[in-house]
DNA sequence: CATCTAATGCTACAATGTTGCATCAAATAA
DNA sequence: TTATTTGATGCAACATTGTAGCATTAGATG
């Protein structure tokens, strides 16, 4: 993956890396693509496919869902469980750019803590294999504020 | 019902949990609190719903969702994000007892890692204001090994 | 352009929660 | 003990999120 791409990036970026992967490049993908990398936050599947529809790009539910299955199978993409039960899919990076996610219990947005490692390995009991490690954060963030605020049902 | 206690766990009685914080004690609060203690990894419903059978105890899923909902408003329990959609629970104890969870990619199962913070509290960024950390490691437990194969989609 | 088949777009379905409301029963008073 | 009050339950209906099967469309390629 030659393009460690900054957030606001080009087409032939996402064209190049669908088939680098051996993936037919279709109008879906790509805007998958470009939607999370021009998001500065992880995005759920409702958001993507309202970025979508702001493109006028046509699309199934069923379709999307499929996108991102095959994104995250490719390592293009990868799924973080937020608060909700919803997914949220962010680009992947390398894994020096591992990084934690702060979730807002009163509002539900997830962002990306950037300079917030994902944890180190930590010690595992004997036979276990780490894949990767996920921290997110809970409680309020800036705009929410939380000053005198019963906390809301987790 | 308290037949195997866990390691390390002041076992309050249920009852007594429910008592205190001001809710009336019922049948089946006091039986998933106790399938709650006796686990030794978070539960998800319908682990909770087949332990409440087994008692012999009849009840609605409704039911059972506002007795966990209940539990985690009022910090008996708390919820767990696992790998899939639906949650699992555990009870909650003090701060000093945070722990992370190992999420087997393979069989599902979460457990609970002891011996592993759920992470010191790191910098955030200004106004952000921090309730809880989740740390959850990913990949494959002792008992599904994983030795030659391939990563499962995320 | 013709072909081949990966992706798409239905339609149905499954899993996980939630809402509204009538009824029941735990706590309390009489 | 019995009566009263109201929190908790159980049921039906619905909402959200995600999957499976299959016919059709449209990328890629010669």
């Amino acid at each position: 993956m030659p393009h460690h791409a900054p957030a606001a990036t080009a087409i032939a970026s996402a064209r190049d890396l669908i088939a680098a992967h051996g993936g037919r490049v279709t109008r879906t993908r790509v805007a998958v693509i470009e939607a999370l990398q021009s998001s500065s936050h992880p995005l759920s599947h409702d958001e993507i496919g309202a970025a979508l529809a702001a493109d006028g790009i046509a699309h199934d539910r069923v379709t999307l869902y499929r996108a991102l299955d095959w994104l995250v199978e490719q390592g293009i993409a990868q799924r973080i469980a937020g608060g909700e039960r919803a997914w949220r899919f962010e680009i992947r990076r390398g894994d020096e750019h591992r990084h934690a996610h702060f979730h807002c219990d009163r509002c539900g947005q997830i962002l990306c803590l950037e300079d917030v490692p994902a944890a180190a390995s930590p010690a595992l009991p004997a036979g276990f294999e780490l894949d990767r490690a996920e921290l997110v954060l809970h409680g309020a963030c800036a705009d929410c504020g939380r000053a005198g605020l019963k906390r809301p049902a987790q």
